[in-house]
DNA sequence: CGTAACTTTGATTAGTATCAAAAATGGTGG
DNA sequence: CCACCATTTTTGATACTAATCAAAGTTACG
């Protein structure tokens, strides 16, 4: 399926340029070989206590890792979208212990850690794009902590959408303030530590406030800026090279 | 000093040793350029906003990473101690948007990212090593943000204390659950997005209990089991290769 | 058209924050 | 060694955010 390639080919330009990569090293890493699949909504990519030798490229849709805990609560700790690399250090460590599941239908690029570290073993600039990679999960685990540790109710809403909305807004065009949302309450209770009910009341005043509007799993920001101050949100932890025009101060 | 010098290359022996590295890659990251001091508690090894060009290795006393909200609120957002490489990440983001600052008394190697990387150019192992440090980084932050997100506080607490005291385990043979506790209850609210009255008041409660007793700044852990169970703790985020002997089931 | 999943609303409660102040501790200079 | 100061811990009283429980409404889907 040509348009399946594609899609994996962007995604690798997209690594290629955020790390200054070398034309060789792009054919590198093409050379991967690799299992493109389509998973519905729901479906697991890996479950918590199992290991695996995959890493997983998003090409299409959402997917989100999370982990349950010993009374039955769950904690999303990511959200990935189209061209995110997910799960590589896995082949570092051996063992990651949450589940990954696709949060909408999704299409999958699955390569195995032995191949991709083989390519880094001759490319030790892939390998240090890939560590970046890493680097910046890190980055943006940490701000979750800071958001869900610190910050009200709704200043964890509103953060979370503007955090999901930028990183969007950089692998797609964007109809102006447009954003696919497959989430549904329950979900962003447990990427934020919050209860579902509680999530449902706030998306209502934000709603009301005119900063954002859900309809029909599409998500409008109707005020960036109120919306952002609402979140105290500010992306220099999402280290895009680029600027996205989304701050003022 | 001799002794600083020691304590330096025992933290690399522990990088060597946990990732299989070669006496050449070990040699090698003997001769990168490195300064000693020795802070005071509360010292800034670096500042939020500021760039840095080193990074740190912590040889004795603890720091903490932290985050100060617009609001004012700090979140922290992780804990060093002995042998911890602390910061490489910074040289391939160029931007690490946080404090770290000494948590006691502590005495800090500073290595250059560029000599760093210089020798993992050489070395790809090396790489490799640091690159799983950073992976490790990423898991125990995702564990604080299951933690942090879906524990009540008195769960949040004992799974903290479980957390250093294992660390700590690892790198020092401690008399059998004692550990140098240097936190101050409002620097533990603060790790756990608690208020620092309420942590006083579950502390009482696990006293009272027989979890635990502080006393002059030293933890004592007086119910391992219990603890464990209090906090929901397992420890396999934190990737130990061998086995501490705290896990019963 | 019926069922399951999700959203919305209401009523109540629990957990934690907030504010305030007293007690304890640790360090410093005299 | 003591007096003093700053920091930290402890306690109490109160407020409030978000959780819980329950049920009705809505939407999506086969």
């Amino acid at each position: 399926m040509p348009v399946d390639v594609n899609l994996l080919s962007d995604a690798i330009k997209n690594l290629v340029n955020e790390n200054d990569l070398s034309a060789t090293e792009q054919e590198a890493l093409l050379t991967i070989s690799y299992r493109i699949s389509d998973v519905e909504s729901g479906a697991y990519l890996l479950r918590q206590g199992n290991k695996t030798d995959m890493c997983f490229i998003i090409l299409m849709g959402l997917t989100f890792s999370n982990r349950i805990n010993g009374d039955g609560s769950r904690q999303i700790i990511a959200i990935n979208m189209r061209d995110d690399i997910v799960n590589v250090q896995s082949g570092l460590i051996e063992f990651a212990d949450h589940n990954i599941q696709a949060l909408s239908q999704a299409k999958i690029a699955y390569l195995s850690h032995t191949d991709i570290f083989k390519v880094v073993e001759e490319h030790p600039a892939i390998g240090r794009a890939l560590w970046r990679n890493t680097a910046i999960e890190l980055s943006i685990m940490q701000e979750w902590a800071v958001n869900i540790g610190r910050k009200s109710a709704k200043e964890r809403i509103c953060h979370f959408i503007c955090e999901l909305c930028l990183r969007q807004k950089k692998v797609e065009l964007m109809s102006k303030w447009k954003i696919a949302w497959p989430m549904t309450q329950d979900q962003i209770a447990d990427a934020l530590g919050l209860t579902a009910v509680h999530v449902n009341r706030i998306l209502k005043v934000l709603r009301k406030e005119g900063l954002i509007n859900i309809d029909k799993r599409v998500l409008t920001i109707i005020d960036w800026d109120l919306l952002r101050n609402a979140g105290d949100f500010r992306s220099a932890y999402l280290h895009y090279n680029e600027y996205l025009g989304a701050e003022k101060s």
